[in-house]
DNA sequence: AACAAATGCTATATCGATTTAGCCCAGCGT
DNA sequence: ACGCTGGGCTAAATCGATATAGCATTTGTT
């Protein structure tokens, strides 16, 4: 059994028969510029290779102050949309040799907080965020400590941070136009209850198409849920409210989650999806693509989200910038049967 | 705006007129064993939470060799089975102060090993590995390291380690059973090329049961497929295989994406799920749930294995036992619609 | 009074890397 | 012979915490 402890420079110092010193400079690739001679410097990097020397990230960020290390706080880590994501930002962060230290906020603030602050007294480099509701000033708090901060999925319309989201006003106008152009004429939205960009885009979003196409608009096609509730709340306070409107042809899901409690609704209300009531929804799932009927949804690209997102933290490490850079992506809408019933 | 640095352990020691290392023994409760003065300890509490002190992390895990985090390494983070589990143990790592360090390794026992030393060179304190084939090695001199180490999911059977997975063998017995109570007589099984335990468990607790049920059992009736195939070449092959079986009645898929995918294949069949095939998955899901007809599963205990998992954890980090700690827990079967076409 | 024991605290080394300042030597010019 | 320059390397400080050893001072004992 070889000993308990890695290799350290010292070991690699102590068989070259030189400083430690040196040693740090060859492997950081210093030889050049502090003039260590070809010989020792191959010498070094042979024994280097054969101990399989890897420096301890500890003691390196604790001189350095750089723990190649991202926090990432998503809301839900068990929600396909932030896991799936989680797998794209890991993947791209690790081809820049960073890890990912993750944590769930479940849209609360005092969690979010605490994340945040795990986060920070565990040094990591840089941050990406889906901010909770009241997390502005620890955001801005953030920015103040110089390590870039790249918030997700949301954003605080009266902080000046970089973001990378996705035009949910756009999407949602797009699907809620395709509802009104398949002649669905009232036209109802599931939303959360929460005042987070996000939401209000796609609320906004789908009274504007409302409007445009002359349909009508009342509160009482809106249902706001909170997000804590449990499933069982979910689907009843969904039938409720689907129940609750005369006239009703569709109505819209504004995550996917509300989709999914949506679909439990409508089906145990025993009414027949696309014929009956037009349904669509944000975000795509494998339960969307294949329930009969297929559900209409609003797909986020999430490879280019998660692309985005690191390549924008990874700039900002390099070269920190002063203006804020803000992406905003276009989702698509995926039509299927749920909307359109002669869809196979 | 406050200085960039955050508060240390010198700052609280200057404002309280005492040395760093009575701040050291106070803040890690150590006062009285120090015998430090009640009027000293109580002192430098206060200022320690006046200025919200937050040990570093780094400089405290460079001297103890204890990081107080935690390496996660699945099969697949966007694998809602993983996920979910994920969340599990993050939860209940948070409850003992610890945090997690994630990675993917898509089942690629290169990625894997990658993973592994990243971990240690980070030095996580511990490890929950999901291994993949040819890891035993690995897991093996991990355990020389004296840092606890517990598989999940599956494990090597001639490896000695911890591990917490589900009674794999009996879940599919016990579905496998189902369906042919149900009637079903020539049932296929999908599952993935692995040689791993709990793939292996999975597809001799279904040809047990055929046995056991006296229904016919060849090699025609089962499908391998390698993990690493895209999307569409799943469903192709699933195609391909069912059609190529004459009199089949009823498929068992061995895990959740070969059901999805499965699902996906048999529609494109345009066969009727439950009526004309029966149709039963390992894991659940949200579309399994939902899907028309519902689908018949292997549901495994989620939260419980993930308590389990970071239980076990934790004794290992506190108390390290020299014997091996094996849990299998009990998956149960959901019978839904897909078997059972009388079910709503 | 003399010494032991207990009390209360601190100086210093350490973890493993990086960084700064600078030493020593050879070669060169004059 | 002397100073200057540059090449090649190293000593020591540092990051922020913890652990070890031990120094004063007070209290107790006989």
């Amino acid at each position: 059994m070889l000993s308990m402890k890695g290799i350290s420079i010292k070991d690699i110092a102590k068989q070259a028969g030189v400083s430690p010193t040196t040693v740090s400079f060859v492997l950081n690739g210093k030889a050049k510029e502090k003039r260590i001679s070809e010989q020792v410097s191959k010498k070094i990097q042979k024994i280097a290779s054969r101990l399989k020397y890897k420096p301890n990230q500890l003691a390196r960020g604790l001189r350095t102050g750089k723990t190649k290390t991202i926090g990432l706080i998503v809301e839900d880590i068990a929600n396909n949309f932030f896991a799936s994501l989680a797998k794209v930002m890991e993947d791209e962060a690790d081809k820049h040799g960073y890890k990912v230290l993750y944590g769930s906020t479940e849209d609360n603030t005092e969690k979010a907080k605490g994340l945040l602050e795990v986060l920070k007294y565990r040094q990591v480099d840089a941050y990406i965020v889906t901010p909770t509701k009241n997390l502005d000033k620890e955001i801005e708090q953030l920015k103040a400590t110089s390590k870039p901060v790249v918030l997700m999925d949301r954003y605080f319309p009266h902080v000046s941070s970089h973001y990378v989201v996705v035009d949910n006003y756009q999407g949602a106008y797009n699907v809620t136009s395709h509802l009104a152009n398949q002649g669905y004429k009232k036209i109802a939205i599931v939303t959360i209850t929460s005042d987070q960009i996000q939401m209000k885009d796609r609320l906004e979003g789908f009274t504007a198409a409302l409007k445009d196409h002359q349909l009508p608009f009342s509160k009482s096609l809106v249902k706001k849920i909170p997000f804590e509730l449990e499933r069982e709340a979910f689907t009843t306070e969904i039938k409720k409210f689907l129940t609750s409107i005369k006239g009703l042809d569709a109505v819209f899901f504004a995550t996917n989650y509300l989709g999914i409690y949506g679909i439990e609704a409508i089906r145990s209300l025993g009414w027949e999806i696309g014929a009956q009531i037009g349904v669509a929804s944000f975000d795509d799932h494998d339960l969307f693509r294949l329930h009969s009927p297929s559900i209409t949804c609003v797909a986020q690209p999430i490879p280019e989200i998660g692309r985005n997102i690191v390549e924008l933290l990874m700039q900002e490490l390099n070269h920190p910038s002063a203006a804020p850079r803000q992406i905003v992506l276009e989702p698509s809408v995926i039509i299927r049967a749920s909307s359109d019933p002669g869809k196979k």
